[in-house]
DNA sequence: ATGTGGATTTGAACATGTTCAACTTTCAGC
DNA sequence: GCTGAAAGTTGAACATGTTCAAATCCACAT
């Protein structure tokens, strides 16, 4: 069984360095084509070590998804501490990811797939990506929070986890995208940021209370219920 | 490589006891847990033969996918050719789906993530299964075509295909509910259903004409310009 | 310095999806 | 009924994710 931590400085450098050589040649050559005795190779350990600190192939993906989330929450900070324009802060950080997701294109049809199976522990709905996930919805929620935007109570309360399964919409979509510069995605991206601004404030409109209420009391009823 | 059609008669039952087993093993054991092997063993034909008539383990998929959506369309023909109520059709509907997948609950999984793969050939926006998912797409207009709502023209068009979507996403959904007789998912394709419906109608209000010009027009440009 | 116990490393072995070249069966045309 | 080409069948071989028991390494107490 595959330890989670490593306990010396060897192990941490070995740990380090079998992630480095798994992100490199996913970009290289894709997810599939990327094997596991090519990964244990480029680090030049043994295929067995690779195992010891990963449990599987899948649980790198994990890390390369947490690694490009950071590259993301990096790049849009600048945009965060200065803007309060709800739809500008918005736009910026879901193009963002794709901006950040780019050189991963060809892997991430794979990588999505992975992550969206139900039955893999990598699921962000359940599995150990949890936690991950949540840093995610809480970026959202940062997003909205710092803007000058007033949003409704129950609206907020849901609109992080809304806003990230949108931006994970999105990312389908933008696999997809063979336009060049992947100008397609940025035009659906506006377009859309742009809509949901828009939407939330229409949310306030007397004719619309009563979906409003049963749209968020379904969607909290879905999030607090355990499972499913 | 593999045929796509048998030419002889003897082809033909091959090729149909290798689909039964697999379904049959499918349902058994799972996807993962059916190996190639053990279908071939069960149909009393080699491995290679296998090959010979679905390319992949993944095809077999498409083709369980099929024979689920028979099951289903033949499950709601009664309910479609006598009741006019558009709520009532669009649950019945949804009900069915996933009462129709029940048997197939453990597996959903894995052939959920092998279909949303937008690497493999299997997937619904653009390979192979595409016909297949035009043919379920036209069960959605049948239901709303079908029904006495007036629908406007341009949600009209749209619809199909939404609806198709969200009945992707209950089947993601109750993929995860482990209540008691799948109730949870029943509980929320009522509520949803019910929702869907009174929102278009909800969309004819004037406030709301021009974000619903957006949101169509927004959707139309995505399914009707080529790639992504 | 030495022994010890845990951490780390190794590589052979296994299971399974897939490929392929050789072999066998089928059947349309004579 | 014969024949040859097309269709179907076979099983060995390969690639790759994963497991595991044995070997090695290393920090630390003695």
């Amino acid at each position: 069984m595959a330890i989670e931590v490593p306990k010396t400085r060897r192990g941490e450098t070995s740990r380090a360095a079998i992630l480095n050589a798994a992100l490199d040649l996913f970009q290289e050559r894709g997810y599939e084509a990327t094997t596991m005795r090519s990964i244990a190779e480029r680090t030049g350990v043994s295929l067995g070590s690779s195992y010891h600190y990963f449990p599987s192939k899948e649980h790198l993906v994990l890390e390369f998804y947490r690694h490009t989330h950071e590259l993301h929450a990096a790049a849009i900070a600048p945009l965060l501490s200065r803007e309060k324009d709800l739809a500008t802060r918005l736009r910026g950080t879901i193009r963002a990811v794709v901006v950040t997701c780019e050189p991963f294109h060809a892997v991430a049809g794979s990588i999505f797939s992975t992550v969206a199976n139900p039955a893999s522990p990598l699921n962000p709905f359940g599995g150990i990506a949890k936690p991950l996930r949540d840093e995610v919805v809480q970026l959202y929620a940062d997003v909205v929070s710092g803007s000058d935007a007033r949003i409704p109570a129950d609206i907020a309360e849901m609109l992080p986890l809304m806003l990230w399964l949108y931006q994970m919409g999105i990312l389908y979509f933008w696999i997809f995208d063979r336009s060049p510069g992947r100008l397609r995605t940025l035009e659906v991206i506006d377009e859309t940021t742009d809509l949901i601004v828009r939407l939330i404030s229409l949310a306030s409109l007397p004719v619309l209370r009563g979906s409003r209420k049963r749209i968020l009391g379904l969607i909290k009823d879905i999030v607090e219920r355990p499972q499913g």
